[in-house]
DNA sequence: AGCAAGAAGCGAATCGATTCTATAATTTGA
DNA sequence: TCAAATTATAGAATCGATTCGCTTCTTGCT
């Protein structure tokens, strides 16, 4: 309630001296300093942040966008930001675009109306195209891309090791006995689909397993196209005797696919998804997962952002990746019938 | 990045022409308006929000505290909020509690520093005297309770209707043929708690059932909170028949227990549990749930602010119930031994 | 023709801070 | 002892908008 103007008046000083109080700057005798400090006491003195934000030129406040707030995935890489930043005396604007461009661009906008010192940002699923708008949609407002980044990021990015990750799962299958081993990918427009893709494919060649193409398939990030998916997977003639999900949404959709198919999970069909979440332990059967460290990705994220604000505004983009970690539990045995 | 009064200045007009057009309001000629617009245009003119903020005294910003912002629960509750202030242009500025007052407590002083509007709060769980220092915190920001809120609410409080809740969950196990019920309650400090033990007490009434403090278990909001109070629970000699466990974390907590303590559910144990969520059916067994409409919350909450934001400032606090679902999954059945 | 009403645009105050400069008072050093 | 340095405070410009009041120029009406 109560302004530095009012309360510079009501001591009869001036507006710079309450100020370097407040700000604890400056020459102020002790003095003066006490009864200032008195009077902000009693008046229950808080700054206004937006005169101070536009005197100053900065909010104090970065922007988030995730494509699903709901999902457990992204609601921890919140955390994990907001843990950090709030720790820095940083607010936290959230939007959640829901996967839709159309949305992205407007937060995008709104979030770079100078509101914001800088934005994270997990770009939902576009083209090319729309990509290489966001550059303009934001101006000069630095922008980190976590989780997701496009083939090119013009920004830092932060991601997961998804190559390896891909691999790892994918590996896990082949020394299990596995061969035919489908695979339920993101789509390819953004760097993480890519590169599980990308480390699934390596692995193969790595066993010296032949690709095929068929055991490909291509989802969203929906229990839905995971639903879609799997029954297509199972319903053919030599369904495969495993499936890498993408991720957690499609891992769950995998899973009533299973059930309608009438296929058990792991005699029939192992399966192993990506981005772990509190519960899978309690599924049946308990999942086995890659876990994708959720809340590291959003603090490292919220970390790079302040050294771009710290003014490291030359250097080029940096790209950061995090290791993640395969957790087995019982979705994935031996096939009954190797090979 | 260009000011209004940059595009002033280069053409040749005065600011409060261009505000004029920027605003759409006030005597601006066709033509006059067409050549700013051009120049608004060109310079990718976005207004700043701050110093719009600082002369209109207002932020177009809404703060959001949640105890936890992981718990799919109050994701989609958030989800509802941004959802419907988004619509409105308000942009949403979130925190995470912890459920700890301390963190709750700087939260409020930060978002009331006149940045926010008003404030939607998920109060955690804190004592009376805590409690009734919430309005010191906040000065005169408009505040909603939302999901839980105090014994007396000193604002508006928009929750679910929990008595009806814990009356109907009880009741359905009571015809199920149950008479041991227990029930996984969570503290009394907040109303959520307490009415959805009033619920159960009041079914118990209704079918004269005698009431069993023993049976009465405080948990908080966490998964270890569910496992021991359930371990406690099962290691009696008679152990209750059926449990209803008041949220989401609880009910996992009390899973793990079960299985610890080899008992197996329904067959043994009924369990019926509050706080819905997306994987309840794939879990073992699928779980009967109070469906507690957290989206709805969320929105609703928010369009009680936007409601005392539009000058309903003199008139009382208003308290609103939504009501909450019961569905029904294999989690529960009758008893082996009725009675 | 005379005059009020309305249209069109300008200028300046204002919101609540920060910060630079100026000035007065005090201390320091040789 | 006096200039220089330091300390303490005041004053004013500034950030980028909004908005009120003022002036000037058209119209329309009688």
């Amino acid at each position: 309630m109560a302004t530095i103007n009012e309360i510079a008046r009501q001591l009869g000083v001036s507006i710079s001296t309450v100020s370097a109080v407040v700000n604890r700057r400056g020459y102020v005798s002790p003095a003066m300093r006490a009864r200032v400090e008195r009077a902000l006491e009693e008046a229950q003195y808080r700054p206004n942040d937006m005169a101070r934000g536009l005197r100053l030129g900065q909010s104090r406040t970065i922007g988030l966008i995730v494509p699903d707030l709901t999902n457990s995935f992204f609601a921890r890489l919140m955390r994990g930001a907001e843990d950090y930043l709030a720790s820095l005396d940083y607010r936290l604007l959230m939007a959640d675009s829901r996967e839709e461009w159309q949305r992205q661009r407007e937060y995008l906008i709104s979030f770079a109306g100078r509101k914001t010192d800088g934005i994270l940002l997990v770009p939902c699923r576009s083209t090319d195209e729309q990509i290489a708008t966001i550059p303009g949609l934001i101006g000069n407002t630095p922008l980190v891309y976590v989780d997701r980044s496009p083939m090119n990021p013009t920004g830092d990015s932060v991601l997961a090791d998804n190559v390896r990750a891909g691999y790892a799962a994918t590996s896990h299958l082949l020394e299990l006995g596995h061969r035919r081993i489908a695979i339920l990918s993101e789509p390819l427009d953004l760097l993480n689909g890519a590169d599980r893709l990308e480390g699934y494919k390596k692995a193969l060649r790595a066993r010296r397993v032949a690709l095929d193409r068929n055991l490909i398939c291509f989802g969203g990030d929906t229990e839905d196209s995971g639903y879609w998916c799997g029954l297509d997977l199972f319903k053919r003639g030599v369904p495969p005797t495993a499936v890498v999900v993408c991720n957690n949404l499609m891992t769950l959709g995998l899973l009533t696919a299973l059930r309608d198919a009438r296929l058990e999970c792991p005699r029939d069909v192992s399966i192993i998804g990506f981005d772990d979440f509190e519960w899978c332990p309690h599924l049946s059967p308990p999942l086995s997962m890659v876990r994708v460290p959720a809340a590291e990705l959003g603090s490292a994220a919220a970390k790079a952002l302040m050294r771009r604000l710290r003014g490291a505004d030359g250097r080029p983009p940096e790209s950061t990746l995090l290791p993640a970690q395969l957790v087995l539990r019982k979705s994935t045995g031996s096939p009954r019938q190797p090979g």
